[in-house]
Formats: structure tokens, sequence, C-alpha cells
RNA sequence: GGCCAGGUAGCUCAGUUGGUACGAGCGUCCGCCUGAAAAGCGGAAGGUCGGCGGUUCGAUCCCGCCCCUGGCCA
């Protein structure tokens, strides 16, 4: 079972309540909480609130570390399989769309070199995205139809797989069709007026509960420099702010900017998903009715 | 009460020496997305240019009055 939705819909809570009831364990599906030391910021849920609930994915990297989707496919459906041998409900918490996509369908990734890749990022760098998507155009027409010149990122990765394939580059993401059986999403359905509103609060519980402290930390032990978990939410801002070039208002308010954007762009990916069960996000039988459908599965 | 600055897209502001507002950033809406995905990229919708009157062939830009905001002075 895959809890999904926006960031701040109440995933956890939701997704714990139904581990609890039906003997499951949690797999993490956020991209961000994968970090120790990301967790004021991630909003992940404090041991206490977890209610003995085993965790997987949980702290796993450091946050000088870069994340990747094929690696975290990997140590996810691991973390399934190794649930389902224990009789255990995995239940998938995902605030990053690709990684549960990744985790649930049927995603194959064709491999990665940094060298290759180095060699191209050096190429955008210096010549822009234009001139390396006509170099693409040239290789596979097809890809490069699907890729907008402007894309520096998706064009050095096709080139990549390109070179390191010697097949066309498959730009287009692959069929809804689960690789797991007996798998349901359930969606929480939050309004985006209401949302937004939580999500300022939210903000403001992070500031509160010392998010520029855990920022802080964190830069000493290397988050600066690690690719993706510079990037998170909040973080990125707050390593401007550390850095001397916003204040830290302006850092506050571009965070909570930041993370409604981010939310309205997770809810339309889910969206689109119409394997998706949604539950209004005040539903107070949401366990009830997962368990449920666990229990209609099994 | 006087003086100064300002009132242009939802917000912050450009701009037009008078001839259909070239607007920008942010926000909003929509779309794309396969090894950085809390990332990356794209598209669209929004404006009686504070109000009224005048000058003019024509005023958002000129003149007058009024209203509002901020600052200074009394």
């Amino acid at each position: 079972m895959a809890v999904v939705g926006p960031t701040g819909a109440g995933k956890s809570a939701l997704a714990i309540g139904i581990a609890r009831a039906v003997g499951g364990e949690i797999v993490n599906g956020d991209s961000m909480q994968i970090y120790r030391g990301m967790d004021i910021g991630t909003a992940k849920t404090p041991v206490s609130e977890r209610h003995g609930v085993r965790h997987h994915l949980l702290d796993v990297l450091d946050v000088s570390e870069p994340a990747t989707v094929a690696e975290f496919q990997q140590r996810s459906r691991a973390a399934i399989r190794d649930c389902r041998m224990r009789g255990a409900v995995p239940v998938l918490v995902g605030g990053s769309a690709l990684y549960v996509r990744a985790v649930l369908d049927d995603f194959e990734f064709p491999g990665t070199d940094a060298v290759v890749r180095a060699r191209w990022e050096a190429v955008l760098a210096e010549l822009g995205p234009q001139h390396l998507h006509r170099a693409l155009t040239e290789r596979d027409p097809e890809a490069g139809a699907a890729i907008l010149p402007s894309n520096g990122r998706r064009i050095v990765r096709a080139l990549e797989v390109l070179e390191l394939t010697g097949k066309p580059f498959r730009a287009t993401l692959p069929a809804r069709e689960y690789v797991f059986g007996r798998t349901v999403q359930l969606g929480i359905d939050v309004p985006r007026d209401l949302l937004d509103d939580r999500l300022a609060e939210r903000v403001d519980r992070m500031w509160a509960a010392g998010f520029v402290d855990e920022v802080r930390r964190l830069e000493r032990e290397g988050l600066r420099r690690g690719r993706t978990a510079s990037r998170a939410l909040g973080y990125r801002q707050l390593l401007d702010f550390l850095a001397g070039e916003v204040s830290e208002d302006e850092a506050r308010a571009d965070t909570l900017r930041a993370t409604r954007r981010f939310a309205r762009r997770q809810d339309a990916w889910f969206r689109k998903d119409l394997r998706i069960r949604w539950l209004p996000y005040d539903a107070h039988d949401a366990v009830d009715s997962a368990v449920t459908v666990v229990r209609s599965m099994a």
C-alpha cells in the first residue's frame, strides 16, 4: 500500500495508523527524509510518534552524499520484499512522485557514468542548452523532439544514456502498471486554500522548532556540497541566508512560496494517476477504510 | 494646514518626449518530466495605466480639481 499526496496533507500520520492496524511497516518514499539530520525541515515523524512501527529508508544517507531515483528504487523494493517475506504489510509513504512511481511501476534505469555525465555537463556549461540540443537531435531525433531545447538537464541525461547504451533514449515515462501484485495507492485530498494555510503554519512551526540551527549544524557536516540535500525546501533558502545572500525573513518567505509551489506540482502529478483512491483529508474513518482495502486484497 | 514623492497586472515595480501597454519578477492556472525529482523545463490567463473634468484629431503620459498612500515641515 502506498500513501501519497501533497506535502503537509498528513500522509505520515495516516500511514502509521494503517500500519498499526494491519501489522504493517513504513517504507519512506520521500527523497529528503532519507538524510540523517534533516529532521525539522523535512517534517520527519519523531520516534515518539511512530508508536513502535518500524520505518525503512529513513536516515540512511549523509547530507553530503547524492541521492538518486535508481538507487532509491532498489533499496525501497528490497525493503518491500523484506516486509512481505516477514508477513508485514509494507506502507510506502510517498512525497516524491517520481520515487513512488519508480518503485511501484515498471521503471528501468539505463545506468549512469560519472565521467560521461561530467563531460556533457561541461559542454552544457560552456555552450549552453541550445547547442547541446542540436547535438542530441542529430543523434536521436525522437529524443530531441521530446525534450525542450532549454532543458539542459534532460538533454545531458539523454546524451549520456545514448552514449552508454548506444540505444535511443526513451524520453517518455513508462505505463502506469504495478510491478508488485496487490498494490493500492491512497491519496489524501486537501483543498488548496486550506493546504496553503496549513503549509504556512508548518513553516512557522519549523522555525519555532529550531530549523535555522538544524541547517547551521548540517552546513558543518557538508550540506552545502551535497548535490541533492542542499536543494531541499527550506534548506536551500537557509543556506542562502547563512551565506549572507538574503535575510532570514526572505529565506522564510521564500521557503513558504517554494513549499506551496511544490505541493501544487505534486498534487498535479498524483491527480493524473487514476489508480489512486482519494480520501478527504478530514475523513475520520480513513484508517478503517484503508484497512478494509488491505483486508479485501489479502 | 503647507511642501515633497507616489498612485500602471493579485503583489513589488519598469515604461510611454501625447498616437493601439513591448513590460519584468513574484503569485495564479496549465503542461512536460526515467540515475539532482523538495530538482529541472515550458505555456497561458490577468491591466477603465487612482477619480472627474479640460486641452487635443487623439491622453495612461499635458492642465485643473478631487480622493488615497508615504515622508518632511508647521
